[in-house]
DNA sequence: TCAATTTTGTGACTCCTTTCACAAAACTTG
DNA sequence: CAAGTTTTGTGAAAGGAGTCACAAAATTGA
């Protein structure tokens, strides 16, 4: 395998794969054919094939791929076997949601602060739904504390008016990642990586997709 | 212009154009080159042409494009500009953030009616929440309300073992979109559409990225 | 009115992604 | 152990998407 730049897609694919194979494993199956977790993620076998030579070998001819094995893999591959540490800044009624989100848990994203211009306001609502409740500061605590709990990832979930400043800080505080719910567009310096999540965005792809056939 | 097939990224793309041509139109811009809302959106100033060049001639050269035109155009274009009704499917914290979620009114997308398989549990909240509360019925009742409110995209919020049974109800009373939130592949007929909003795929994109810059 | 300027719309090119097709490798069975 | 079967890994082909570069069209100003 020679070395290439690896498709963004081919990432995404990947954490497809991941999941499919995390069902597979809990229902006990041991070895999967490209084949069969292609058309469990809807895709083409030669895809699956292909976006794992990116990375490798993982497969044994005439066989397949051994579910746990390849598991792992990919998610040493994904970086998603660390556990990753995020705060929430913007306590709201999609921050609080966020911060019981219970596939974060099963997976190894983990809520470990969250923020707010008027902290106490939400404290009682979201220390009940959590076992171990997540402390919301004031976002002028944000780069002491973003440093203190060594976080990586914020997830921006305040009005998009104040999206930018956040990731200001954010960027400020060494907080590489961002997931940005804010529906506007954020910037960040080189280094720095910003994933939107727009809602209405989607609904606008459905509405087309709708309105069309 | 001949037809061809569309592209999916053109459609994301006049997505972003909408929201940008919004917030210009809004601080009181009137005509817009290719080149600034191509660096506003990010993007290269021949992509926006050529997106646009898909579905007709909308402007003037030597001039550039009016705002508010061009907003209508791609508007109706993507079948944004007429309301759409949603229903919501699990009112926990996911659904609940969304039943209030402000940017859905700005832009057409209107919550039309709510279900969940233990309804009067959050009723106070969600209504508290909203001027005008949006009801939550049981979900055996979802066939009947979704004919009777032209629910036109259904919004599955449940947990992710639950989403293909009621994936089915949406089919069965006939809603043909649906934005899945539940963490899991769900399957529909041809037809209907499914997007899926997947935060811990974005996550491990994240993840990723930052584990290999 | 006409030359200079601006900016669109688009054919051609390049680059990237997906699919195909088959040799190579491992396992199975008699 | 050898022939048959299965399934991977991958070069080559096909298909899409993005960028470039320029003619065409509109405006401006003398």
């Amino acid at each position: 395998m020679k070395y290439q730049k690896i498709p963004e897609a081919t990432i995404r694919r990947l954490s497809r794969y991941s999941r499919c194979l995390e069902e597979m494993e809990e229902s006990g199956e041991e070895v999967v054919s490209s084949a069969q977790l292609a058309s469990r993620c809807m895709v083409n076998a030669a895809q699956v094939r292909k976006d794992l030579a990116y990375f490798g070998e993982f497969g044994i001819r005439g066989v397949g791929y051994h579910v746990k094995n390849l598991l792992n893999d990919i998610k040493r591959i994904l970086g998603s076997n660390k556990e990753w540490r995020m705060a929430v800044i913007g306590v709201g009624n999609l921050g609080s949601a966020l911060l019981s989100y219970k596939d974060f848990l099963k997976q190894n994203y983990k809520i470990v602060a969250s923020f707010d211009i008027d902290p106490p306001k939400v404290i009682g609502r979201v220390s009940e739904k959590l076992g171990k409740p997540v402390e919301i500061f004031h976002v002028n605590r944000l780069k002491e504390i973003a440093k203190e709990r060594k976080i990586e990832i914020g997830l921006i979930t305040t009005p998009p008016s104040e999206a930018q400043s956040v990731a200001d800080l954010l960027v400020e505080a060494g907080v590489r990642g961002i997931l940005n719910f804010a529906p506007t567009q954020i910037v960040v310096p080189e280094g720095f990586v910003v994933k939107d999540v727009f809602f209405t965005t989607i609904l606008d792809n459905l509405a087309y997709l709708l309105s069309n056939n």
